[in-house]
DNA sequence: TTGAAAGCGCTAACAT
DNA sequence: ATGTTAGCGCTTTCAA
């Protein structure tokens, strides 16, 4: 078919038919036998054009394969349909799941997004930057761990829109971040609606803001005087956390809510060293389901999901709206956690 | 001085200083009061220019912010500068280190990456196929755990280059995977060389290509009677595989290769529930070096590390000599592991 | 209903 | 050494 179209085409020297080169309209309008423009009108659905007209060109737009080159109309129109994501993630965890769901929601609207992992180098930073702009991309998505790992001057000051996802940008920005008190409260009344009632929580360092939320989550629930342990976010601290609960006196603990399914695994595995059945004698929880780690605790690890694909196609959908121009109101918005039932919580009667 | 520049420009109706708007070369031009191509030359070094002349418009450009635009650039050139990832990871460990390698290759040479996500669905596949097409990306990074993963139609008959990293691509292809059997020698190596005699391999499915080759590996240095146990990719067939050990009579191993670090954790919980000192009567060690395991067994885990960022690179390099006409020999180029040691194996006298 | 022409921002012959 | 012009592939007035 293709070679059957290449023979049929008048060689005017210019559009001469190299096998593997791009179509351009010309060449659609050269076959279809009308000019550029109507061909453009044709396949855009513009003007007003003869319907046979139309058909026509369009089937020899589908018949040699011809795709309008987004360059040609990005330079036309001024947006290049294209935004940049700019992590500082190194290990993934955070940033697939976001940027898939960023990337899906772009798709339906012909958006692509450029990933750039800074690595935590500002000086990356600011190159991939550089690039984008020169790439003219329509807007940024700024996604990390912790915002205080961006330098700040890079963030400022941008001649395009920008929205923040997972970490909070400044507050005259739009910013999506999981809703770390409500994930906190949904593990405790999932604790508590199973009975259990003296809940601990043990979570990383209290200068992270989700740390602090979380706790801030806990406390509404189990009382402003319920026990907080601040520490690390690994399992060391997990095993650490369980030797001190039990070193002292008094009642012991019935669940343990945990700020990172790290913490978590590290918890179960000191629950088990001391002979204590999860969850028939202690429940357990986390944060983050992390299924490599959530998955694989002896029992399985119930705990709560950021949703972090939802939180990328928020983000996606906010970028969207603001290339367009759309005002979107700014602000943090914390986007509700989710809870995965595994093995770690039963039922206290 | 942004305004001072706006007031000193005669206003003639069309590159009305509008504040925050891209400058165009055309700007470029008229404040420094040559021609547009005159400025061109001098920005680009090409032609012959006035030395004089060429240092007033560099200066001009920085002062009232020019960037080229890429998009317009690319419409002449037909380059696009930009090439695209299709992955279907869905976790990012392995891609995110691999993009990052990729992007920080390419950034030198003013080239970006979309990443594409395909969350192994064949039609999304499709979808960010046609998009990165329609932009004109200058070639393509397929990665992803397995190549049967991806349908294989969206694969062939491209009009751009394609490069495969970590799976491996068809034949005529050039394709960056790690070195599973240097890897699988390496751990061997290093448990030999500090004492270690009979060695068993513990690892995943024999029908993952991988699998097989870092047992092959295995088998090249311990003997090809060495014992491998092939089973799921999981903690628990660590653990399992330890029973397994322990369960039968003759002269008990020395040490463990794992053919992950899931596995290896497996394996060290095991031993330690069975009084086994890691590494004193047990040398154990890991493959993929995903620290977020590695870091955390107990004792830490010695394991083999794919160097992703590094096969990102390659993959990065060969795409930019490919999309620059340059011949990049095809086949599968196998990428050395190293070694990263910690605590998991020590010297047995 | 269709076509001719201008122009998006830039580079590269070709004139001057 | 500098300016004029054409044109990359497309959309969009404006004429015909």
């Amino acid at each position: 078919m293709m070679k059957g179209f290449c023979t049929q085409v008048e060689d005017d020297g210019k559009s001469s038919f190299v096998p593997n080169q791009r179509r351009t309209i010309r060449d659609v309008a050269a076959v279809a036998g009308v000019s550029i423009s109507t061909a453009s009108n044709a396949l855009n659905d513009t003007g007003r054009i003869n319907a046979k007209t139309r058909e026509r060109v369009r089937l020899v737009a589908k018949e040699i394969g011809f795709r309008p080159s987004a360059v040609a109309r990005s330079l036309l129109s001024r947006r290049s349909h294209s935004i940049g994501i700019l992590t500082n993630d190194t290990y993934g965890r955070l940033t697939l799941p976001l940027a898939a769901g960023v990337s899906e929601v772009l798709l339906d609207h012909g958006v692509s997004a450029f990933l750039c992992p800074t690595s935590n180098d500002p000086r990356l930073a600011q190159l991939y930057l550089e690039a984008l702009l020169d790439k003219q991309v329509d807007g940024l998505i700024f996604t990390g761990t912790r915002l205080d790992l961006q330098p700040p001057e890079i963030l400022a000051d941008l001649p395009i829109p920008v929205v923040h996802a997972f970490s909070e940008g400044p507050p005259d920005r739009v910013s999506f971040v999981p809703d770390d008190e409500q994930g906190a409260r949904l593990a405790v009344e999932h604790l508590q609606s199973r009975g259990y009632r003296r809940i601990v929580h043990v979570t990383g360092q209290s200068n992270y803001l989700a740390a602090r939320r979380r706790a801030d989550g806990f406390r509404t629930l189990v009382g402003s005087d319920a026990e907080v342990l601040f520490g690390d976010w690994t399992e060391e601290w997990g095993h650490e956390a369980v030797g001190l609960l039990f070193a002292r006196p008094g009642p012991r603990a019935q669940a343990i809510f945990c700020g990172s399914d790290e913490i978590a695994r590290g918890v179960i595995d000191a629950l088990r060293d001391r002979g204590v059945d999860v969850p028939a004698n202690m429940a357990v929880i986390g944060f983050d389901n992390w299924e490599v780690v959530a998955r694989q605790t002896r029992p399985p690890l119930t705990t709560i999901d950021m949703e972090l694909n939802i939180l990328g196609r928020k983000a996606g959908e906010a970028i969207l709206a603001l290339t367009r121009g759309d005002h979107v109101r700014p602000g943090v918005f914390r986007l509700p956690c989710s809870l995965v039932s595994r093995a770690s919580c039963g039922i206290r009667m």
